[in-house]
DNA sequence: TTTCAAAACTAACACTTATTAGTTTTTTTA
DNA sequence: TAAAAAAACTAATAAGTGTTAGTTTTGAAA
């Protein structure tokens, strides 16, 4: 029938991989079979298992994947020195700027993840459980600090983190927002919401 | 085997949805089968079929009601005399109620409406779009009046929206934040971030 | 107590699912 | 060009899907 074509410097499992990492956030995990991204591809499915192990494997690498870029990032910002409101603008920016470039892969460790099988699920579970645990951390130093305003640092956490991730909308919306307008008003809103 | 049991003043179908509404939810749309619910209700699963048409039904009732209450709302508001930015903060403050207490329902109209079947998908995102411009339509007259802060309407209405759906992450995560604590901080974090 | 409809059941259908086995084709290496 | 390895194929499996048909049980009205 056809198939798998690789680019330089990419493997036949990372254009399975991304061409899964479309049709995941399109129709979600559930809803795609490795027929649909087989066909995608331009191959027959049973094909898809000479370079990949399972469907589930291929969710669990975007997770993960995701998962770890976000905890480097946060422990380079961590030990860093800059006032707790420069590290929370920082963490936003570079939330933002995640979104924009891997925006599949983001979206589908946001909404997909709860179809990672065990033990994954649980051990995706705490990582994130902890990364919000150390962002409340600059949070409440913050308040401290009297730099940032005085809110409980676990909703402040939240409303960041979910805000972010909510960006999907705009890609969806037709004419696309300018990235740097986008980091911009967003920063401008959630800092102001945010400094004393 | 057993049979469907329903409380005064609501019917058997009530149960199936109530039940079905917790298990999208938690597993997902796709991932919940009849059989699923049947089995969490007591009963098997054809037996559903005496009370409801189809599972997309289910879907179709959880999603169109929300959306139902959402745009009666703003009706509300838009008629109402107010400034453009207690408007705002009414409205997030709706949402952010609406969550909290019908928070399984709120949930899939805003995670699992890519299920539905069509035509009602392409009603769905139609509403939805139409609730977001009037949204950005009141954003922009507060930032005329130089009520609100000079940010991209479009923007800042995608970040007020998806902060408020993400509270999801509140309910699973151990201590259950205090309901009212929540809404002040949410909105004290937001109209701050809004207003000049 | 008989009647009748509502609501449960079992059995089954037609389809889709991820994945394996075994085979053939294609590409790379020697 | 011959041999070996990689990657495609077809066929099939076992399990799961929403839903229908037909039948029995249940509960209320007569």
């Amino acid at each position: 029938m056809g198939k798998i074509i690789a680019k330089k410097n990419s493997s036949k499992k990372d254009v399975i991989t991304k061409k899964a990492s479309l049709l995941f956030r399109k129709k979600g995990f559930r809803a795609t079979s490795m027929r649909d991204i087989a066909e995608a591809i331009g191959v027959e499915a049973p094909s898809l298992y000479n370079h990949i192990r399972s469907k589930n494997e291929i969710l669990k690498e975007i997770c993960f994947n995701i998962a770890l870029q976000f905890t480097d990032h946060l422990k380079l910002i961590e030990h860093s020195k800059q006032s707790n409101l420069a590290k929370i603008e920082n963490i936003i920016r570079f939330h933002i700027t995640m979104m924009i470039e891997e925006f599949e892969n983001v979206y589908i460790s946001d909404h997909e993840w709860k179809h990672l099988p065990e033990p994954f699920l649980t051990d995706f579970k705490n990582q994130r459980r902890n990364y919000r645990l150390h962002l409340s951390a600059i949070l409440q130093k913050g308040i401290d600090k009297k730099e940032i305003n005085d809110v409980d640092p676990h909703v402040a956490v939240l409303t960041i983190l979910s805000s972010i991730s909510g960006i999907e909308g705009w890609q969806r919306s037709g004419k696309k927002i300018d990235a740097k307008l986008l980091e911009e008003n967003m920063v401008t809103i959630l800092i102001n919401g945010l400094k004393k």
